[in-house]
DNA sequence: ACTGGTAGATAGTAACGCTGAGTACCGGAT
DNA sequence: ATCCGGTACTCAGCGTTACTATCTACCAGT
């Protein structure tokens, strides 16, 4: 039986690397620790450094290479006016969302 | 630019269905259209069908063949007592998604 | 010299939703 | 009688996304 999280993921999963860079300019490797610290144990570490080529791409961030004490240099993400804008997109899809499955809950009782 | 809910839609468009059927039994086309009431304007007719597929085959619900009065027999799905264990582990999982997403955006303001 | 933590890249796979087309049944309008 | 629209389901092919597994590279401590 495959893991529910891993689909459910799909999309959200953008909007939640999105989200952290909203706060803050972040790197790779801090983002996954960040999200197995907030118990998303199951993510890859690949699966973020694919999803931040992504995002790069699309022109949603800013990137910076910054040399590490400990370790080859980061690469660092900044949230840009485009990818505010695309992460004010996902926060509307998503109420919408989790409000049609909020009701459906409520209704099952 | 693909929509996002498309994607978003992954995961948690089975547990919406799922949802729906433990609530009441209900066929495709009816469930097709009860979706896009509710706001779902995107929803492929196909998706549902090949959905209903999927979750039959897993044994999560029963299925019967009524004639209808106007077309062809719909095929009536009954939520089972394994798709009721499978949906909650759903709400659990979407449940643990949610809060994080809800504590991002409170904490981006 | 070796191990472990830091940091990133990539090829291949599986799952899922969408597109677009098709089949079939029925009633009412032309 | 014929056509059209609503009902109801099916299927092949496609694009996107997350996972697996593996690889490279840098540095500190043993």
């Amino acid at each position: 039986m495959p893991k529910q999280i891993t689909e459910m993921l799909k999309g959200t999963l953008e909007g939640i690397v999105l989200a952290i860079l909203a706060g803050r300019a972040a790197y790779g490797y801090e983002i996954t620790a960040w999200l197995r610290d907030q118990g998303f144990t199951d993510i890859a570490e690949g699966t973020i450094y694919a999803l931040l080529v992504r995002i790069e791409q699309r022109g949603l961030v800013d990137v910076e290479k910054v040399p590490s004490e400990k370790g080859p240099p980061r690469k660092v993400y900044t949230l840009n006016a485009a990818g505010r804008a695309y992460l004010d997109d996902f926060w509307g899809t998503w109420s919408f969302l989790a409000e049609r499955l909020e009701q459906l809950r409520n209704e099952g009782k």
